[in-house]
RNA sequence: UGGGGCGUCGUCAAGCGGUAAGACACAGGAUUUUGGUUCCUGGAUUCGGAGGUUCGAAUCCUCCCGCCCCAGCCA
């Protein structure tokens, strides 16, 4: 399933991009990057910069690198980089033969430290982590220089190299660039550039004992690949004077610009690496991969289709305001692209008994039924229908409202592409009350659902045949979180305390007409009347289907009995 | 209280001195063998606020207000 690409609209990054190309300020395409750590998985705040980022170099004739910002072996994993390589993929991006990791510029980088010295841009610090905090100073008062900040250049360079070589234990030195402690950014008060961390890195093993800080690896990193637009978000508009300092400083060839862009946070879900984390080591979810989760592999899973998310991602636009996208939009670019190809096919949820007293019993009847009510070229199944059916038992009422025109006793309606029947009586369960079955009659000359005498039903009915239907488990899913805001919250209570206990509802009677016993996995189908659902990639099996509610069909009966 | 950003419909978002696009959401209505889809229609006299410049301002100037980011040997 392929879909047309959005047209795109003008945001500043492509306009700044149009611009740069306009003046000819490359002599070569543009080459943008997609940086990201490999310390968690990526989620749909990843898949707008991954959009952007591939999006716009492939829109320019450009390319664009992955790279893996490795520089924390600490937190980082092999698990990691392996599902960011596979969502990326999946999400339709290809970085061709540019796979890049920082780490690959380790020996690089530590020159570019030697040089920093040598000019005299760089010395070895011996204060240790609370002392460099106190020595910064704050927001309001400068810092002070440290003590360590007029080291020789030679005494610099033998202090590194042996922090290099092992000589000291974590945190004995760093390597600071020396710029300004009386900056009014933070961020320029000498910075720390290196640091001491005797751990295995997960691809340079333990070649390395120290480790370059993102401020100097990222700008060094995309000047080595010959970036020429870095684009990130917002909170990095505070390192720019850093990013452009370290490149100028050491007069490199390649000096690429950074635009910062807004991050995108969506209503009833969070998007931080931190609280995902969160939720899945605190087992609220059942993983990274949770259909609940804003993951790419939770979407994945619930059953969204990557045309859908780079399409929300066009639509959502990039801009430098803070925003926080409804989830409702993202929902309507799911339904928009599964209502166009979606097999249309019924399955009774919480079922209800139907007999149909004038059926003959033992008679099966083959009804042919569309698989697009839009689209014949999706071809057509043949149901069977007999004496005693299943309908959805939210389809009846005893006793129903005004506005509720489905069946109820007396009343006449239709089952799709098959026959209009009336519900003569009810039979309900003396001990409980409860409805045990319906007793309907049935109309021979509307087979199919045509009434020949022009006769008008106000509802046509989902069903199913009751001893030809398989039977399946359904997960029902829904928003992960019962408030828009789940990390906003003014009392300060924390996001996990508005996790939703109704995100997921797991229906293991439900009856599914026969073909769909043998669906496989990982397919889209449209339940009639009720939602889009998504065979589960990892639990569905042949005879024994669990499917997974991608998203709810929209709903104005529901609408109507809520507001009532 | 320092520095850096940002404030246009409920939510995103165009607009860049010539008189407020579009999308989602919402509300009506039409068509409909999915209360689905599709299709019309409705909505910011106004652009955080107040002044000013101009024939003309969301767009330029001034002041004010609000929100976000920065004091990791995280990214």
């Amino acid at each position: 399933m392929t879909s047309p690409e959005p047209s795109s609209s003008s945001h500043f990054i492509r306009n700044i991009i149009a611009e740069d190309i306009q003046s000819c300020k490359y002599d070569r395409p543009i080459m943008t990057r997609f940086p990201p750590e490999p310390n968690g998985y990526l989620h749909m705040g990843h898949a707008k910069s991954i959009c952007l980022n591939f999006g716009i170099a492939a829109e320019f004739g450009g390319v664009c690198n992955l790279r893996f910002d490795d520089t924390n072996p600490g937190k980082e994993d092999i698990e990691y980089v392996t599902s960011i390589q596979e969502d990326v993929r999946w999400l339709g991006f290809d970085w061709g033969d540019r796979l890049h990791y920082a780490s690959d510029y380790f020996e690089r980088l530590y020159d570019f430290a030697l040089q920093l010295i040598r000019l005299g841009k760089a010395y070895v610090c011996s204060l240790n982590a609370d002392q460099i905090r106190e020595y910064r100073g704050a927001l309001t008062r400068p810092g002070q220089d440290s003590p360590y900040r007029n080291r020789s250049v030679e005494e610099n360079l033998d202090l590194f190299a042996r922090m290099r070589a092992g000589e000291f234990p974590d945190g004995a030195h760093v390597l600071r660039a020396k710029i300004d402690m009386a900056s009014p950014n933070m961020v320029m008060r000498d910075p720390t550039i290196y640091r001491i961390r005797h751990a295995s890195h997960h691809r340079t093993g333990d070649t390395w004992c120290i480790y370059p800080m993102y401020d100097f690896t990222h700008c060094l990193s995309d000047a080595i690949e010959g970036i020429t637009h870095s684009i990130c978000t917002l909170e990095f508009e505070n390192n720019r004077p850093l990013y452009d300092w370290v490149l100028n400083t050491l007069a490199v060839a390649c000096h690429p610009q950074q635009i910062e862009f807004a991050r995108l946070n969506l209503t009833y879900t969070v998007l931080s690496k931190r609280k995902l984390i969160e939720l899945v080591n605190k087992r609220c979810v059942s993983g990274w991969d949770d259909p609940r989760m804003p993951t790419i592999s939770g979407i994945r899973r619930r059953g969204y289709p990557p045309a859908a998310i780079r399409n929300f991602c066009e639509r959502i636009g990039v801009a430098k305001k803070d925003s926080t996208v409804d989830m409702a939009l993202l929902e309507h670019c799911v339904r928009e692209y599964l209502n166009e190809r979606a097999p249309r096919v019924m399955a009774v949820l919480h079922p209800i008994r139907v007999i149909i007293d004038n059926f003959p019993e033992n008679q099966v009847e083959l009804l042919e039924a569309p698989y697009h009510p839009d689209n014949p070229d999706m071809g057509s199944r043949n149901l069977p229908f007999s004496r005693v059916l299943y309908i959805e038992a939210d389809d009846f009422m005893e006793d129903p409202p005004k506005k509720f025109y489905r069946l109820a006793p007396g009343r006449e309606v239709r089952l799709r592409y098959a026959y209009f029947i009336r519900c003569e009586s009810v039979v309900k369960d003396p001990a409980t009350g409860n409805i045990v079955e319906l007793h309907c009659t049935y109309d021979s000359e509307t087979r199919g659902g045509g009434a020949p005498d022009g006769r008008k039903v106000k509802a046509t009915l989902h069903w199913v045949s009751a001893s030809h239907a398989a039977n399946a488990t359904i997960r029902m899913y829904d928003h992960l979180f019962t408030r828009p805001d789940p990390d906003g919250d003014k009392n300060g209570a924390d996001f996990t305390s508005f996790i939703n206990p109704s995100s997921l509802e797991t229906l293991t009677d439900c009856r599914i007409e026969p073909d769909l016993a043998a669906a496989s996995p990982a397919s889209h189908y449209q339940f009639e009347r009720l939602g889009y659902f998504f065979t589960d990639p990892v639990d569905s099996v042949t005879g024994a289907p669990v499917f997974n509610r991608t998203v709810t069909l929209k709903d104005e009966w529901t609408k109507i009995r809520n507001q009532k």
